[in-house]
Formats: C-alpha cells, sequence, structure tokens
DNA sequence: ATTTGTAAGTGTATATTACACACTTATAAT
DNA sequence: ATTATAAGTGTGTAATATACACTTACAAAT
C-alpha cells in the first residue's frame, strides 16, 4: 500500500525556555555551550530523548540536570524540524517552556553550566534555531497568561499587586493603569488578601496577596484573565 | 559535563488530522487501515519523517499521498511521545491538522484507502493515541478560530450567512442568534457581498458572500473575531 | 512634635461591546 | 391569488473596558 522501507531513526532533542520574572522583567535562563558544536555560543539548555522516557519527562529530567528544580510547572511549545539545525547529525527538537520563580530559586544555579539570566528582549544570538524557539515560547505563554494565573509559578508565594501588574506588563510589554487593573484582578476573586505588608519599597508598605488556588479552581474557564 | 552516550535514535512519525466541513458538522478525515499493526481498524492517516524533508514538509506530503491535496493549510498540534504508543517500535508522532473544504475536493478521496469521514463527536475509537490527537487539535483549531478566519479554508470560495455561523456553531459546539452573529461578522469588515444568490435551500434565496483578504489583512489582529 | 517625601490605595463617569429578542420580505410552487 | 419557506433586519439593555487624579499611611528628617 505504501512503502515503508524508507523508516529512518533520528535523534530526538528536548530544549527548554526557562522563564523567570526579577519584578521588573521577564527574563529567560541561558546556558554558555561548554561543548562542541557551538562551544562558548549562549543556547537553551537541552539534551537528548531516550528511548525510555517521554518527552515531558525529559524535559523534567533536563531542567533538573542545569538548575537543580524539580516540580516545575512546564509546557510544549512545539516541535522544530529544519534538516541542517544540528550540523552533526539530523537533529529534530521538542521545546517546553518552564515558569520558575527567580527569587527562590536564582542562588542554586548561578554557578552550574555557566547559567545565567537575561531579560527577553536583550538577550544575546541563540546557537541553531533556539531563537526561532523562544519566540514561540513566548507566544504560547501570552495566550496562556491570557486564561490562566501563571502568576501562581513565576511569583513567589506571596506578592504585591505592583508586582503582578509588573509581571503583566513584562509578558505582554504593554503598560497598564493600576486602577483599572487592581479592579481587573479583584473582580476575577482568585486572589487572598493577607494582613502582612510588604515594606521594602514605600514608607507606607503595600499589602501582600495570594492566589487562593480553591477560589481559582471554582473560577476557573468563566473569563479570561486579562483583554488587552 | 553531561553524558552524551545515550543518544538513542529513532522513529518520528507524522499523523494528520483533516477538518471538513459539510455545512452542517465539523468532520474529520479517517482511514481503515490496511496494514499491520492494527490492520481494519480506524485510524489518523500518517506516516514517518524522512532525513531530507522538514515535518512540515512530510504532513504536507502524507496528506498529498492520502487525499490528492496540494496547497492546503496546515499547522503543528503537538509531539506525542508515550513510549508504547506504537507496539512495534519505539515511534514519537508529530500531528498536524489540515483544514479542507470538503465539497470541494471530496470525490478525489472517496474511493482511496477507504478513507471516511466523520462527525467529530461520532467518530469511531482510533488506534495509539489518535483519539487524544484529535481532541488537542480540536483545542487549537478553536482557539485558532477565535483570532483567524478559518472559513478561508474550511468553506468555499463563495458562501451563505448561515453557513459560516453553522460553522462557528459545528467549531464549538454552541447555537448562536443569526441576528447577533451577522451583526458582529459585519462589524469585522473581512467579507464582501456578492449580488449573486444560493437558491438551494429557500425560495427567497440567500446572498452568498466571500472572504476579502485585502481588507482581512488590513484590520488583521485588531480584534478577535468571535467572543463566545 | 511637626514636616516632608514616597509609593500605596482608591472610585466614577463614559464608551464600547455583548446579548436578548420577533416581525417582515422575497420568492417559487400551487 | 394564495401559501409556504427560509432570508433578512434593528433596538434596547446589560456587562465590560477604559480613561482619569487625588488622598492616605508611614518613616525619616528636622
Amino acid at each position: 500500500m505504501y512503502d515503508d522501507s524508507d523508516k529512518e531513526r533520528l535523534l530526538l532533542a528536548v530544549d527548554c525556555i526557562v522563564f523567570g520574572f526579577d519584578g521588573e522583567k521577564l527574563k529567560i535562563l541561558l546556558i554558555k555551550r561548554g561543548f562542541e558544536p557551538e562551544r562558548g555560543k549562549w543556547s537553551l539548555i537541552g539534551g537528548f530523548l531516550r528511548k525510555s522516557e517521554v518527552l515531558q519527562d525529559a524535559a523534567t529530567r533536563i531542567l533538573s540536570v542545569y538548575t537543580g528544580l524539580d516540580d516545575i510547572y512546564m509546557e510544549q511549545v512545539g516541535t522544530f524540524s529544519d534538516v541542517d539545525r544540528d550540523p552533526e547529525e539530523r537533529t529534530v527538537s521538542t521545546a517546553y517552556y518552564a515558569l520558575i520563580n527567580i527569587a527562590e530559586h536564582s542562588q542554586k544555579l548561578s554557578h552550574r553550566y555557566s547559567a545565567q539570566w537575561f531579560s527577553v528582549e536583550d538577550a544575546p544570538p541563540l546557537i541553531f534555531d533556539h531563537d526561532r524557539m523562544v519566540r514561540h515560547a513566548l507566544e504560547r505563554l501570552k495566550i496562556k497568561a491570557e486564561t490562566e494565573p501563571i502568576g501562581f509559578e513565576l511569583l513567589p508565594d506571596k506578592f504585591t499587586m505592583l508586582r503582578l501588574q509588573k509581571l503583566y506588563e513584562a509578558i505582554y510589554n504593554v503598560s497598564l493603569d493600576k486602577r483599572n487593573f487592581i479592579n481587573k484582578v479583584r473582580s476575577l476573586d482568585i486572589l487572598e488578601k493577607l494582613d502582612e505588608k510588604d515594606k521594602t519599597s514605600s514608607r507606607k508598605g503595600s499589602f501582600l496577596y495570594r492566589f487562593d488556588a480553591e477560589k481559582y479552581h471554582r473560577a476557573e474557564r468563566s473569563r479570561s484573565l486579562l483583554n488587552l
């Protein structure tokens, strides 16, 4: 019926776009490659899929190797297959993005594998098709953030309204009015206002909030999180 | 630095979810497998990626083999990697969806490869993880349809308002008010109203419309196509 | 004790968009 | 001329988005 003799086996890689947020800018984690090809250039963290594992597990494993982090939210972005994307051997790569909270985890990874945080906007050029992967991941993150509270992953447990606002401003690269922002967020009723205040940035201090997972799941999917 | 000796080569398949619209229901094209494994069961059309081609080309080639169609809109859905998804050999598969206009193309493919159209809702169970692929493809189609005029692909060149409405009703599985629907579509200003009428379904006849690609691209991204 | 500087916090009016809803019209067949 | 059928059309109301500026709480300095 059709000719199966042309089945060709090839390498399947996994590359991870690790997003973080430092309170001002959306960041990605890059490593300076310590091996050929392209030694010394910046790239995403990555590795190869093993026959015994699924892609999601490979992505989790690779993230853990490079950052020491487990239990991190990851989502598949897409699969990139340019014929000569890897000069060594025909390799197809599936990209995943991860969302992590820089403040809580940054110290662990600072010195391993020359990993470094870069603002999404002024990251250095990356090897292979990694720049394209990052662009795709960003698009997916934007779509995700419209309907789900990605702050769960990218912010510390307790955070101020301003920080949440700046997160959305960073992701969508816009500026928002704080009154409208807070009204919108309040209407979603997925945050718990704490009694605590964060006094690091003002004398008055600003109240801390926390995501209320239960409220969120009750209200889930009813309305999108932000209209921009 | 890290151990690359575990690079394992495997098969990469491509499976295609072919969506069509018959004026009433959203349909998918399935084939009855003429080969092992799972001979005689229903499945998506698929094949294997060759070393010399990119995934998009493989998807295009596979669609062409099974349907004779070229120049069809296709989009990557995702990559599925359950370890034992294919009992023969470790195989990872990337799914693509295609949008085609049944009326114009159906005759070509009717008898080849026992291909058959099924309503998305009452399709038979599929082999491997193909049901999951279809579900994912549907989700992606819904997201796509919110912001882009998929009618370009799924409808004939000229169509009635009712047909366009039924397309959205089929995709989102809702029913819409025709007055609100037409008002919304008109406000987008991406259709050209023709002088012709389609008289097949009523004595009065209903005017035909056509997508105006130029108007569409001018208005692109300004607002989403439908809020549901 | 008072003043001052800083960021936090708050509300309303207007514009836009979504939604609900029912009768009239054009035409072919009889 | 009558009738049956689907096409075509508009408005009022509710919900949501957007624009916009002053007051408050507090710590530090005097």
